[in-house]
DNA sequence: CGACGATTTGAATAGGATCAATGGGAGTGG
DNA sequence: CCACTCCCATTGATCCTATTCAAATCGTCG
């Protein structure tokens, strides 16, 4: 890894306290790359053989079986995916594709069991990240199965609205195929929710979205942080 | 908790290689207590008081918003339910209750968070099981969005047949509208799921239910190991 | 026997997906 | 500068799966 990207890493929950000795090694095997949008990283089935951080942009997971494919989760910074079959030493459950432009750390698998043997203190900040993945899959799972497409929609408008400064205004960073694909919908269908919010303030150019009747949308997509908060 | 059961709790995989006197103070503060069916244990949005380990029977984790209500996980034995929230001293995401008569061992989140940050040993298994819960509920996730309710069925009931020494027969542990929600999928559709099935050689008596056309029904089920093997 | 709950069956409905066709904007080449 | 092309987005029509509502049947337990 290019040493100038070692410092931003050390900072990383994962890492920042973890020994100095037990850190080198991890970042002597490991590497920071960028990937350009639509990469698959990883295929399910495959052996875990590097656990990866998305320290910039955003990776997809999604799985496939007889013929469908559905998206489960969208990572963004800073996150690792597939913590869970690193340590077990398992297959990939999932795959997963950058979203944008990304810079993802890889940290070979078996670097990261040697050193969690080792490293009370990275075993600790393991399970915090994996807990905050597990419950983040959770709440993946109740966004999808609790709401119907307009809500998941509205809920996602509200949230980068928020994100953005919540001046009534919020561009997507994504375009509306792929934005579609994240709340696991059709992109027709995506095309109709927009049109369902229209009586709800919600107006659409390109990917720029203004919002002018918050309260109504936020009425209708009755957000709760047992869905929606990232950090609970 | 009683003295007799404590060598049943003590060979856990979450307990079964930390120190005694760790062990005997998470003991000292826990309960094993049995539960009846259909008993709500907890309610989302509450805060983490203990961590629940099923010793025996089920329970179902599922969540509610807006009206609905959906199905996320059955936990079998022997596994923890809500480990995540306890550890990161957070709300549950999830209510939880028996679908059959259960014992379960209750033992005080602090207790947990207590022993957690003091005996290494247990950290890692704690690290293990939270792994596996994870991947348990992408393994849900994945059985739900990429099967459609027949295929659900059928795999299901291939999983109990082959659980039950695969001899052409099966006996249901839970009724018929139990194992509707644990399918994810109402009553009725259940039934007309049998009915579907029917040709490939499934014949329903009550609970029993009898296989007569094994390589027909895998082939319509196409099970995976990346989703049906409880294990990996 | 009678009542109640569980299961099955039937008909109607809703939410999304799929298929097909049309618009619209950005970039390209004349 | 303008026409052309391509890809994305939208719109319309239809289909499919599963849910909902309603009614009939079955089984068990008093």
């Amino acid at each position: 890894m290019r040493s100038n990207d070692i410092p931003l890493v050390r900072e990383l929950d994962l890492f920042a306290d973890m020994a100095e000795a037990n850190f080198d090694e991890l970042m002597q095997a490991a590497f920071l790359q960028r990937f350009p949008p639509q990469v698959q990283l990883i295929t399910e089935g495959d052996p875990a053989d590097f656990l990866y951080i998305v320290v910039e942009g955003g990776v997809e997971l999604f799985a496939a079986h007889g013929g469908r494919e559905t998206s489960i989760e969208i990572v963004r910074p800073v996150s690792t995916f597939i913590l869970a079959a690193v340590l077990r030493d398992a297959a990939y459950l999932m795959s997963g594709r950058t979203v944008e432009s990304c810079h993802i750390l890889m940290v070979p698998a078996e670097n990261v069991r040697t050193i969690f043997a080792r490293d009370h203190v990275f075993a600790r900040a393991v399970v915090r990240e994996l807990s905050g993945r597990y419950r983040s899959v959770v709440k993946s799972l109740k966004n999808h199965k609790l709401r119907n497409a307009v809500e998941r929609l509205a809920n996602c408008l509200l949230r980068v609205h928020d994100e953005q400064g919540g001046n009534g205004t919020a561009t997507l960073q994504v375009d509306k195929r792929t934005l579609a694909a994240l709340l696991g919908m059709t992109p027709e269908n995506l095309s109709r929710a927009f049109a369902t919010l229209k009586p709800y303030g919600v107006e659409v150019n390109g990917r720029e979205i203004s919002l002018t009747r918050i309260d109504d949308l936020r009425n209708l997509a009755k957000p709760t942080p047992l869905i929606d908060d990232p950090a609970t």
